[in-house]
DNA sequence: GTAACTTAATTAGGCGGCTAATTAAATTAT
DNA sequence: ATAATTTAATTAGCCGCCTAATTAAGTTAC
């Protein structure tokens, strides 16, 4: 049967959670001018400042190119710098600026309303079965599997 | 504390598993010629032909101006068919072509895949269990609070 | 020491998604 | 009937993200 119940899937659910999601983060994060996504570069600078593309690339999952480009934009709002490294003249080193520090304490309240926001009505037992089963998935995902 | 077992958050969990399942939908997709996002307007069109952009928008729970771009694209690709009303001149009606009619079939097997390999090992109580639980999240996300 | 290869980033171009502003058509009110 | 308002789409411009191609700087091999 095609398309059978589609919207109980879990596919469906998901989407529907992702989109959501990513709402409220843009929503959340705007008051800071941020987009979703730079708060985990932030993050992740905040974490072990003067990292490399390829190192942050590597930790956010996700592509060279697509780090490269939102440096330059976050740059350009002050955000944080670029500096070429002495030693090794093919890499760049980035590191906060001081606006960009500050971010980091407004995103932490940010993650911490959307974590609670998601939350809401949840035991703890419900939320280490959920974390168990995400967890899970994230596996199934990254498994090379058809 | 600040970012406290961020690793473990249920929102650290969401943000991997969303990119995850983008990049997985994308590479099933891509056999069609078609970019995530694209399968579900399509399947939408499946349901019912010859809707309006306006319709389409509300039930992807999407921007009028991201299905009026995406219905371009996907009409130049030859995928579907975009028709000034009769009746009511500012709405256009949006209908599968052949190929757009072929590719719902493709779509239906992809999102098949992706639901198994999300859900690979679980039993039925466990994909029960999380049903319910995104399905709560999805309330919660959608609520006006905060 | 020069040629071949690898690595680090960048650039170009595309897609879904969003917001804000604009155009065009239909409806309502006066 | 004309003016004011609402509705349907589109356009312009951003963002994150991706792939493919390119540039520049190190390494390695001969």
């Amino acid at each position: 049967m095609k398309f059978k119940a589609q919207k109980e899937s879990v596919n469906y659910l998901f989407t529907q959670v992702c989109k959501l999601r990513r709402n409220q983060s843009n929503l959340l994060l705007s008051a800071s001018g941020l987009h979703a996504g730079q708060d985990v570069l932030l993050y992740y600078l905040d974490m072990h400042d003067g990292q490399t593309i390829t190192a942050l690339a590597e930790k956010m999952q996700v592509q060279y190119a697509t780090i490269s480009n939102m440096i330059d934009r976050m740059e350009a709002a002050g955000l944080l710098n670029k500096k070429k490294d002495e030693v090794d003249k093919r890499t760049s080193r980035v590191f906060l600026t001081g606006e960009g520090r500050q971010c980091v304490g407004k995103i932490n309240d940010a993650w911490r309303i959307l974590e609670a926001k998601t939350l809401e009505g949840f035991t703890s037992d419900e939320k280490i079965a959920l974390t168990g089963l995400l967890s899970r998935i994230l596996l199934n995902l990254k498994s090379q599997s058809v």
